[in-house]
DNA sequence: CTAAAATAGGGTAATTTGGGTT
DNA sequence: AATGTCCAAATTACCCTATTTT
């Protein structure tokens, strides 16, 4: 199977998920996706991750009332769930 | 293990990260990256090195948006006086 | 030796980056 | 906190033809 290492630009990823480019390059340095430098200084990422956080997380995720509560959370798990890494300082 | 002394052509290498063959020639020109010349002038790349460019900077990362260490790299061509590039980023 | 593909080199648009702001 | 827009600079992509490689 082609597990899809094909490297997308940020337009690109950009266009599938109907943001602006700025926006995926936010999410690159957030750690909300993985990227790929170029010696340039340029990003790239790998189209398996995409697709997968394009059609894969909708499902037993964060369904509707429990997924990721904003406020009342039952202070036992500070598991990373929703935000893995980064401390956001952007 | 395989060094991987392989050369590889910039079309090849272009592939790897998704950019224009002449991308990789000027990343050559400008000392980014090594290269070996023919005698008919064209350029190989070893493949260790460009493995190297492509996991040491975008496989376990996850927040690298400040401080990019580009040039800290190997150094294998001093480049004369292809340098006007790094250094002063902005 | 001939032919096709790839590369080098130069030059000009398009994209991307990073910061600051809305 | 997250996204979109403006700006200046850098990087990259596509145009061409000549040379090299296969």
């Amino acid at each position: 199977m082609d597990t899809g290492d094909r490297l997308l630009t940020p337009g690109e990823v950009a266009a599938l998920f109907r943001v602006d480019p700025k926006t995926v390059t936010r999410w690159a340095a957030a750690g909300r996706i993985g990227s790929i430098r170029t010696p340039g200084g340029h990003r790239r990422f790998r189209e398996s991750e995409v697709r997968a956080l394009l059609e894969g997380e909708g499902m037993l995720e964060e369904s509707d009332d429990m997924g990721r509560p904003r406020n009342a959370g039952p202070a036992t798990s500070p598991g990373p769930g929703a935000g893995p890494a980064n401390a956001g300082m952007y």
